[in-house]
DNA sequence: AACGATACGGAACATTGTTCCGCTTTTGCA
DNA sequence: TGCAAAAGCGGAACAATGTTCCGTATCGTT
């Protein structure tokens, strides 16, 4: 559905036709080298890939972030539906478990996404405004529904818990020692409210 | 490479004079940068901060990771020696928490030092090592401990709480909207045994 | 076809980690 | 003390990467 066109996405198709090209051949190279390569793969192997030079690239998508927002924004708004859709199906804590799930399952196999998720990244700062705006009114949903059930303590903060299980999922597609939905799970049972 | 002795840190003085105290001023120069700069501060800032040339701060620490064991390996000592004090203070689990926020607070305090945690990061890689065999035990005492007592469940490895935990701190000192210690803590909570 | 606007490519610049090597200082010994 | 070898030093030079800039090519319109 149309979403208030802004920040980094498809707006109207505008501009040259070539440029739209180029923009669409910019994505599809960059969601193929995200894949082996990380998201902090060089921006000149992403130009490479795509046969563009490096100022078309910077042109199309002045910061990474503008470019990684571009690959994963249908992903990412998949997870924010997905929240009032778990929501109606079971009690508001499992719904919140599973949306939790899912939201570590996309980070988890992109490899270095959680990682360039940090707030105190300059250089992505977008990518995470992005993401909060998107996935903090969902997540505060799920929080108030799971505290008005009182399976959930109520003082928990919709954005500390994203954050928190943003850093948890930091690192853990290279380490099969540690897993991150594990932890997550962990995280999210610490929620419940502390049984008298 | 092979260095002499140990990994980092303060071996037999031995060698030239010279290089014995410039291998301390490094270690004071590095602290300080690493106090207004964080870890990541660049090494010819810290270079240049205890007035030696390159060649000099590579010479001592062939890593940057041996600069940042070497500084902080005080610190990372005494949070192991707390872990036993701890638990013949109280119960195995509040003791598990106290240790936990002890751990929270030494990362927080040291900006980037959780972000440099991370296992997937190669040039850290003597970091890591070095925190895990000092601190991997002590939990792993705890953790134990706490599950003999039964106060949480006992199917929960050290490692995975450590790199949790650790992950859970990154970026937490830029970020006044999120408290790791919260996060920590309630992550803790989660391993408590779910009541029946 | 001509022309102005738009976009392109990639050289050039900036930052930072790391290596290398000629020069200096220290140390051991006669 | 004097001296030569060893140990250490400084910083230029190299490599990897992000980012900017501008002369040139392409597109769309008249």
């Amino acid at each position: 559905m149309g979403d208030s066109g802004e920040s980094a996405g498809r707006a109207a198709p505008s501009g040259r036709k070539d440029a739209r090209r180029n923009r669409e051949t910019l994505l599809d190279a960059a969601a193929t080298v995200f894949v082996t390569s990380g998201v902090d793969a060089p921006v000149r192997d992403i130009a490479a890939k795509a046969g563009v030079g490096l100022g078309t690239i910077y042109r199309h998508f002045p910061t990474r972030a503008d470019l990684v927002i571009g690959v994963y924004r249908h992903q990412v708004d998949a997870c924010a539906d997905a929240g009032p859709a778990l929501l109606a199906t079971g009690s508001p804590y499992t719904a919140l478990g599973q949306w939790i799930d899912l939201f570590v399952d996309f980070l988890v196999t992109k490899h270095g996404l959680a990682a360039v998720m940090r707030p105190d990244n300059a250089d992505f700062e977008a990518l995470h405004t992005y993401f909060l705006d998107r996935l903090l009114p969902v997540c505060t949903e799920l929080l108030d529904a799971a505290a008005v059930t009182g399976e959930i303590r109520p003082d928990i903060d919709a954005y500390e818990l994203m954050r928190g299980v943003g850093n948890l999922c930091i690192g853990a597609e290279s380490d099969t020692r540690y897993d991150a939905r594990r932890m997550a799970g962990l995280l999210v049972a610490g929620l419940r409210r502390p049984h008298a």
